[in-house]
DNA sequence: TTTTAGTACTATGCCAAACAAAGTACCAAG
DNA sequence: CTTGGTACTTTGTTTGGCATAGTACTAAAA
């Protein structure tokens, strides 16, 4: 029944291209999704370690250096499967609604 | 984030009428989500507990009574916040699709 | 030049939800 | 009176979301 939406959410952001953390939470609250940062940076230490995502540091000159994360080939493919699965999921919610 | 969207099923099951655990399983079961004990049950007793729901107990001739549970007041209240919650949801996480 | 403020990431720990698994209890059929 | 099926209960584990505190770097103010 978990659906993890929050990291098909991660994921469809990345999608669109690299990021880093602050970028992908503006992103998510851009969509009225709320997202805190004790919740985001364990999510993408998770993914990254689970071979989802990827990072590169890149310097800053406004602070501390930035983790830019992007897809690789096995979150593009997750991603794929997370869409689907988001569309069957929201279907079944929808079809108890009458009836 | 946290969005219950397993409570706002059993509500909208609930919604149609009275129904009993099995009840409930089974016609989550026939929307494609599936449910087991574990959960289904602490998560009534919850409901229960927050006012959301009610039950009588009714013979069954084949094996233990049963709980029926029936939408509170509060319950049907509730279920109207959360369809428009769901529906908001279900937008936000689509409009990361794409762009 | 030392302090302050802002940004970015890290580490630790809590709580509740989803689930598994085992147990209790009731009934009917053999 | 045992067996099998049904219904509910109890207990414990894992995990996700979040709060909190801490580290580290930069730039600008004092």
């Amino acid at each position: 029944m978990r659906k993890g939406v929050l990291e098909l959410c991660v994921l469809r952001v990345l999608g669109r291209g690299e990021a880093y953390a602050s970028d992908i939470s503006e992103a998510l609250k851009q969509a009225d999704l709320l997202v805190v940062e004790g919740t985001l940076y364990p999510l993408l230490t998770r993914m990254k370690n689970a071979g989802w995502l990827d990072y590169r540091w890149e310097e800053s000159k406004s602070g501390p250096p930035r983790k830019y994360y992007q897809l690789t080939e096995s979150g593009r493919i997750l991603l794929d499967a997370m869409n689907s699965e988001w569309t069957s999921f929201v279907d079944a919610v929808n079809s108890l609604k009458n009836s």
